[in-house]
RNA sequence: GGUCCCUUCGUCUAUCGGUUAGGACGCUAGAUUUUCAUUCUAGAAAGGGGAGUUCGAUUCUCCCAGGGACUGCCA
């Protein structure tokens, strides 16, 4: 249908945090844009004045921009263009295409009391009688057809009809003069030469009025595309006691942006058995058409094995650097070399973790400094038999070169058969000395963590304090 | 109440009339193992109900049920 180039675009209203159910909407109208070498922009739909706050549109660019999804253009001010939607008003006015009405908010409630009861749709007395030269509040509404139906060829869910008469004639512009926003959504998406509306399936009812807002102001209707909602683990609307539903909030548990693209395209979106992929496979792959119709739940296990698969993938500098400010913020001491230190364990440690948070926490032993406060279980393991083994275990490694994991698991291993024992004799014992307590992964790894000097530092530590 | 949307394992999904209904997460069991984890192997687990079309329906049509959205001078 359309030969010009895609234009997607995300209007997200600041009345509120940034939710994650608009982080994925605003992911696949970015993945389309970036499918098809079009465009991807960024409104602010801030009619509602009352509402609105500046707090909230910083929120919205802070989400947006933590999730990589950083419009092409620079962003819209819905409330800003309100001239152009009177003007747009104004010549549906002319053109007979709207009118005046009247109606008081008491004889509107009234009104609408009646409808409902009779179960069709609101008509305003003032759609066919003219009240000239009068200065009286009024609102001006729509003048929509009565006869026949409107069809919207919703990308995602198909053919979806209504019939006109079940259609009321929405407001256009306040009584003070403000454009409403079915009003404002049409014009703004029409100048912005928007070609495919990719929005929350909450919109799909207001798809069939705004096409008819298209056809009277004689527009090329966009195509639509209406994504089911996010739902909670337990199907109902997600919100707060499900634990999180803002952007940032998944960014202060430490999902890597990444591994969230990733999650959020993987619900409501699939490509045959692909689970973990890239930014540019989900590119390649992503079409509109092949989301799924139903709305999904959020799922925190997934979310978690997703993220800890691109954990594994990242560049352990970054997520040292990553790991470094989560303890900042939970106040950790950091020593001058913490950097080092993150930087040597945060690979050794990372696939055991599902957040940055998780990675912090199992990094704390290599950050600790000497000497260690071992705890009541790691000072119980060291009776004299396994004091006297673990002594002669520092001066094994004493002369080991090769500090890789690898190869220190094989120094261990050696040692274990030169005393005759498992490594179960003295594991346990090496690691409380090595961590103090803390969670530490497997010994070889441990060891390489904390670098030669510090884990035979630990060790010895051990051997002479608890002499 | 009205309009509209949705319905495959617990969850996310594949299937585009013919499959032992596949994969992933999670779960269970076993193996590996110095803890936890990782890894490996195995396993349990699904087409809401009812009609119809068809040689044959998860897939097409209709009805019902359940869930959801909208029904504002909010977006």
């Amino acid at each position: 249908m359309s030969e010009k180039p895609v234009v997607t675009r995300f209007a997200p209203s600041p009345t509120g945090s940034l939710h994650i159910g608009g982080g994925r909407t605003a992911l696949f109208n970015w993945l389309y844009a970036r499918h098809t070498g079009g465009k991807f922009l960024l409104r602010i739909e801030d009619t509602d004045r009352e509402r609105s706050t500046e707090a909230n549109v910083q929120i919205i660019h802070d989400g947006l921009t933590w999730l990589g999804l950083v419009p092409d253009e620079p962003p819209v001010s819905q409330y800003a263009r309100a001239e152009r939607h009177r003007e747009a008003v104004q010549q549906m006015l002319d053109q007979g295409r709207a009118y005046r009405c009247y109606l008081t908010v008491e004889e509107l409630e009234a009104e609408r009391e009646i409808a409902r009861a009779q179960g069709r749709a609101i008509r305003s007395p003032w759609r066919d009688k003219e009240k000239t030269g009068s200065n009286l509040a009024h609102v001006i509404r729509f003048k929509g057809p009565i006869e026949g139906d409107t069809v919207v060829n919703d990308l995602i869910k198909g053919p979806v009809t209504w019939a006109n008469k079940e259609l009321d004639d929405l407001v256009l512009l306040r009584s003070n003069g403000d454009p409403t926003y079915n009003l404002a959504v049409v014009v703004d998406d029409h100048d912005m030469g928007v070609t495919h509306v990719i929005r929350g399936d909450d919109h799909l009812n207001n798809a069939a009025r705004q096409s008819l807002l298209y056809q009277a102001m004689g527009w090329e209707v966009p195509e639509f595309a209406h994504l089911p909602l996010i739902h909670g683990p337990d199907g109902a609307k997600l919100s707060k006691r499900h634990g999180a539903q803002a952007v940032g909030e998944f960014a202060e548990m430490g999902y890597l942006p990444e591994g969230m693209r990733n999650y959020l395209a993987r619900l409501g979106w699939g490509h045959g058995d692909d689970e973990v992929f890239s930014d540019e496979q989900a590119i390649a792959w992503f079409d509109v058409k092949d989301v799924v119709k139903a709305p999904a739940r959020l799922d925190w296990a997934k979310l978690n094995h997703i993220n800890n698969q691109h954990l594994r993938k990242a560049d352990d500098g970054r997520l040292a650097g990553l790991t470094r400010e989560a303890l900042e913020k939970q106040g950790e001491q950091l020593t001058a070399d913490v950097d080092d230190r993150l930087r040597r364990v945060v690979g050794l440690v990372k696939e055991s973790a599902a957040t940055i948070q998780e990675l912090a926490g199992l990094s704390l032993f290599s950050i600790r400094e000497r000497p260690l406060k071992l705890d009541e279980k790691s000072l119980g393991l060291l009776n004299e038999e396994t004091r006297e083994r673990l002594s002669r275990l520092a001066s094994h490694l004493q002369s080991q070169a090769d500090w890789a994991p690898e190869a220190l698991l094989i120094a261990l291993k050696s040692f274990a058969e030169i005393e005759g024992v498992g490594l179960g004799k003295f594991g346990p014992a090496l690691r409380g000395v090595l961590s103090g307590g803390a969670a530490a992964p497997d010994l070889a790894s441990a060891l390489a963590a904390l670098g030669k000097e510090e884990a035979l530092g630990r060790l010895a530590d051990a051997l002479c304090s608890a002499q």
